[in-house]
DNA sequence: CAGTGAGCGAGCTTCCGCTTGACTT
């Protein structure tokens, strides 16, 4: 029997720290938090000086009652959860449910999991740290004062089962304020020019160089002037100038930066890059995956070191520290990191081995040399204008960390591809194969993507690592954002070229704003932002987190009382809540587009019952208003009179089928065609259902038909309801409107009736089994 | 695949941070 009991949260760190222990050791793991505030009843009780209500986790009730019966086993327990405010209050919570005695239980720190370390932390205990657990708990009440107070007013004077809370408002509000500035941008072009000259080097071979205007001409009419002025110029090379760069690596990955590059390197989800690090850590191959620091343990450097030298040799190798800038940030664990840095790549999922070869690469690297450039710059002067063209190229003299991670593209703005110049000497004389002019729109701020929203947060010090895959799928949850892609539109662009002393002009097209997987508002989400933007200012503020983690932090410094802070919190935002619920207007985002020309009607469009909808005619007219809901991809924010016009144009008949209505329509699954009373859905892109011809109605029908066709593996003469059907997921039985799972180990065409009738008898009788919880 | 804000009105929704399962139609 043990004598020692050490908690920590995780049950993949209690793993590794028992190989470092004796058999006097037992490790358990709390599993995270084990209490929460009562849901029911607000949790804190106002009156009582904000006394919060805990209670246990209704999933964590056994793992407190197994942690009990261990505590009493043993002489000494350890309390050893992270060495931050969370970890502090977990292990508050943990001496008080497991009713723990002050001279037998200690709380040990470590940063790294190695036996120094561990034993290290053994001999130097200390007591829970009160103050900061009131931290916790001050950061915990003012959350649910938060959340459970706007919540209920958005569900008065908006719309039920929506929710508010400190950062997820915050995260709504980035979004929405960035969407206004794209509506609200004027996108403006100017001309670019560019040159290409063309001549034979010394081996007679021929060469290219292209040289650029660094500003650009703003109408038409100069980038015509300056063409014309190009003719018959004179070029010649003025100036030919060298300079060093450097470049240095980036510092290994924190939970934020792993989920941007993963995003743009391996095209991963936050959430798929979190479930993917979660597998390599369990299975101990990298250091723990919900972290905001930055900094290598000294073992880490030491094996970097090493695997650098052997792997590329000293001169590549460069011991680095990077300190955390972040705000806010807690510093509990390291980088994410590999735990053997020997091991450049790893068995597992295809998935897993990119994301851990990914890490292996940045922690690397971020211990490698700099990779030093040469930059040349050459100055071609035009004999007609005082105007220069420059050209410019790099070369790499050393690759450095570049040997192993290529620094991915911060923004798109990467149009002149820097590569090695030809041998060229002062004074010489080039001639132009073609000089042009091509207009460009200036872009409008970027949508946010999942990744770069999070690290957006992330300076702002709103959230933490382990919650940010939570606030994204929360604001996408309640409606208020899509993560979606969308098509751009044909812009047409002025292409103006000199090529032997003639200009040509034409106008081409290309494609602009296309967007792929980014975070787009939604019109509730416009609603509810405005709406607490209106009237709870203070808490919609970006610095409202930033200026309350200061109070927090005194209140873990010992120099103000945790329920001081929070009364004085409390008192005004309640004030607040209550003159809202009693004096604002229901909230409904209603915006005027103006009368119908021919029932001299007036046209709104609002948030309904059931979404953004338009209303032709007001409420207490004689006549009742019609209403028609909004197409995906339109918004109350931009949709123009006419368009808004059209929407009341559905329902309409087409015209006769095998002597049945056509009927085009609009209906929650999107634009459709009915035909003798089934559903056939308009294809997104291309068919538009004001315009749709009878002909295109009749191919959906038909293309609809034969697919279905396919789609049947076997059917049975003897019941003509069941079937076997061929899914997304492969085949499956479809019985009665119902459908059933085929065992991956049967073949589905070699199925009896019988055999099939038994399968969903199976899966009735299990799912009866299931009990209903919550 | 329809309805579009109160003329019956129960009982519910909701926060942020710590953790991993069990569950996959």
């Amino acid at each position: 029997m043990e004598n020692n009991l050490i908690i920590v949260e995780s049950p993949a760190k209690a793993k590794t720290i028992k190989k470092f222990l004796g058999k006097d050791f037992l490790v358990k793991s709390s599993f995270g938090h084990i209490r929460d505030l009562e849901k029911k009843n607000f949790g804190i009780e106002i009156e009582n000086n904000y006394r919060p209500q805990y209670v246990i986790s209704e999933d964590k009730k056994k793992i407190v009652s197994e942690l009990r019966k261990s505590a009493k086993n043993v002489k000494i327990i350890w309390l050893a959860p992270d060495e931050d405010r969370e970890g502090e209050a977990i292990a508050w919570h943990l001496f008080e449910v497991l009713k723990l005695k002050p001279d037998n239980t200690k709380r040990i720190v470590f940063h790294e999991i190695t036996k120094n370390a561990i034993q290290n932390a053994i001999n130097n205990p200390r007591n829970i740290d009160k103050n900061l657990v009131d931290a916790q708990q001050a950061r915990r009440i003012l959350d649910r004062m938060v959340g459970f107070k706007l919540s209920p007013v958005l569900w008065e004077k908006i719309k039920p089962a929506l929710s508010a809370g400190r950062v997820q408002s915050v995260a709504v509000r980035l979004l929405v304020e960035r969407e206004r500035e794209i509506i609200a941008f004027k996108s403006k072009s100017a001309f670019k020019v560019t040159a290409i000259f063309e001549f034979l080097d010394k081996n007679n071979n021929k060469v290219e160089l292209k040289a650029e205007l660094p500003k650009k001409l703003e109408t038409k009419e100069q980038a015509l002037d300056f063409l014309n002025k190009c003719k018959n110029a004179e070029f010649e090379i003025e100036e030919i100038s060298t300079k060093p760069l450097k470049k240095s690596p980036s510092p290994p990955f924190t939970t934020s930066t792993l989920q941007q590059e993963a995003s743009r390197k391996l095209g991963f989800s936050v959430s798929q890059t979190m479930a993917v690090a979660q597998k390599l850590y369990e299975a101990g191959k990298i250091t723990y995956m919900r972290t905001d620091s930055v900094n290598l343990s000294n073992i880490a450097l030491t094996l970097a070191k090493k695997a650098i030298s052997d792997k590329y040799g000293m001169k590549y190798s460069k011991s680095r520290k990077y300190k955390t800038k972040t705000k806010g940030a807690q510093e509990a664990h390291e980088a994410i990191r590999p735990t053997y840095l020997e091991n450049k790549s790893v068995s597992g999922s295809n998935t897993e081995q990119r994301l851990y070869e990914l890490i292996w690469k940045r922690t690397i690297a971020s211990q490698m040399s700099d990779a030093l450039l040469e930059k040349t710059t050459v100055i071609i002067r035009i004999s007609t204008m005082e105007e220069k063209l420059i050209a410019s190229g790099e070369v790499l003299k050393f690759d450095g960390f570049l040997k192993v991670y290529k620094v991915s593209a911060e923004e798109e703005d990467q149009e002149t591809s820097k590569g090695l110049l030809p041998p060229l000497k002062m004074n010489q004389k080039l001639s132009p194969e073609i000089i042009s002019a091509t207009e460009k729109f200036t872009n409008y701020p970027p949508r946010y993507t999942e990744g770069s929203l999070v690290k957006k947060l992330e300076e702002l010090g709103i959230g933490r690592p382990s919650t940010y895959v939570p606030i994204i799928s929360t604001i996408q949850n309640r409606g208020y954002v899509v993560k979606e892609d969308r098509p751009g539109k044909e812009r047409e662009y002025v292409l103006l070229s000199l090529i032997n002393n003639t200009i040509k002009k034409e106008t081409r097209i290309e494609i602009a704003g296309v967007e792929k997987s980014k975070m787009f508002p939604n019109d509730i989400g416009m609603v509810v932002n405005d709406f607490l933007v209106e009237h709870f200012k203070d808490i919609l503020n970006f610095n409202f987190t930033a200026s309350v983690e200061k109070e927090f932090d005194e209140i873990a410094a010992g120099k103000i009382v945790w329920t001081e802070m929070i009364d004085k919190f409390y008192r005004a935002f309640h004030k607040k809540v209550e003159k809202t619920m009693e004096s604002s207007e229901w909230s409904k985002g209603e915006r005027e587009l103006g009368t119908d020309p021919k029932s001299k009607k007036i046209v709104t469009v609002k948030i309904g019952r059931y979404g953004p909808v338009a209303q032709l005619g007001k409420s207490g007219d004689a006549q009742k208003p019609k209403f028609a809901s909004l197409l995906k991809g339109q918004h109350i924010e931009t949709i123009i009179l006419e368009e808004a016009l059209d929407l009341f144009k559905l329902p309409r008949i087409l015209g006769k089928y095998e002597n049945k209505d056509i009927t085009i329509g609009v209906g929650r699954f999107g634009p459709y065609v009915m035909h003798n009373s089934k559903f056939y859905s308009l294809q997104k892109e291309t068919d538009d259902p004001f315009t749709i011809k009878m002909g295109r109605a009749i191919e959906i029908i038909e293309d609809k038909r034969e697919e279905d066709r396919k789609k049947v593996i076997k059917t049975f003469e003897e019941n003509h309801d069941l079937k076997i059907l061929k899914g997304r997921w492969g085949p499956y039985i479809s019985f009665k409107k119902e459908n059933f799972k085929i065992p991956k180990n049967k073949d589905a065409k070699s199925l009896s009736l019988q055999n099939c009738l038994d399968l969903i008898k199976n899966r009735q009788k299990s799912k009866a089994k299931t009990p209903k919880i919550k």
